[in-house]
DNA sequence: GACATTATTGTTATATTATAACGTATCAAT
DNA sequence: ATTGATACGTTATAATATAACAATAATGTC
């Protein structure tokens, strides 16, 4: 079980984060011969800001405020596209929002754990569970193709505050 | 493993389906002492016409054409939440569309496996999945509350039809 | 370097999904 | 019959996403 969880879910050097990101994503488009863009870049790094998922139009403002002139929708939803394609980044459908993909070298099918308390969502690889999938839709005779699958709860901070208060 | 997959992807009696979805509404609604009333029986209907998941603006549409009279969206929106409340119906997120529970009494967390060409959807309660998806969370320290699981890919007819015309 | 080609961004308009707010009608129990 | 709660009608608007086309910037080729 690969995860970013625990980084996630603690304070920490973040701005290493952003840079390790950062890097990937540079990597990934030389290999590609992809372009980072400025606005492309922009976005990845805003979705990086935290560990929480942004929606579209937050991108837009915090976009609008980081580049420092008016930014329109498509603007923010071609990037999105463009990192998107590139694994650089997921949607997570039930929120219509997006975040930074930690580990987009590996070919994985995804997990979030998403906190309904901070917003935090921590990326998991399970093979154990795609496995499972996977036996699951053989029996039906369905092909899998891809996966969405996203876990809400409380993370270890918020779980153990409430805790607290109770 | 609890699944309506043969049922979805076979052809049926589906006047069976339909009725037997509208009885178990009914009983629920007496058990709650909740209203079935014409509109929320219409739209329960609408989403059992078929497997596959609706829009809430597709069944506007067929709402009105159904009541033969001009169906605003509050209106169904407010069918849909009332639906979801008693367990009667699903949404499936990453479509944004709505599809009878063919299983509304048991307390389960649900999975769907959702064709990418023909657009069925079937239901699944596994319970070695959710096992594994608590083990999981547990080991992360995560309180896990509910989830969205839903598997995309070939359903078993069109999968084989795929297969025909390569 | 000038040119053609392709990729990216800007701009305007609009589609799609969902909800807020408030008034009216219906139901159900006393 | 009155009341209180529930459901529905209506209007307006919020939130998310895309289509279409024009303008600009980057890249490769001569």
């Amino acid at each position: 079980m690969l995860t970013n969880s625990r980084l996630v879910h603690q304070s920490h050097d973040h701005g290493r984060c952003i840079n390790a990101a950062l890097t990937r994503a540079l990597d990934l488009c030389a290999d590609r011969k992809a372009r980072m863009t400025p606005t492309r870049e922009a976005v990845l790094r805003l979705l990086w800001q935290s560990h929480q998922p942004l929606g579209a139009y937050q991108l837009q403002d915090q976009l609008a405020t980081l580049l420092d002139k008016p930014i329109a929708p498509p603007t923010v939803y071609r990037a999105i596209e463009f990192l998107l394609q590139l694994g650089l980044i997921h949607r997570i459908a039930s929120l219509n929002a997006y975040i930074g993909c930690p580990f987009p070298n590996s070919d994985h099918s995804n997990l979030f754990m998403i906190c309904n308390n901070c917003g935090s969502a921590a990326e998991v690889a399970h093979a154990s569970i795609n496995e499972l999938l996977q036996m699951a839709t053989d029996k039906a005779n369905f092909t899998l193709q891809s996966q969405t699958l996203e876990l809400f709860g409380l993370c270890p901070q918020c779980a153990s505050s409430e805790n607290e208060t109770t």
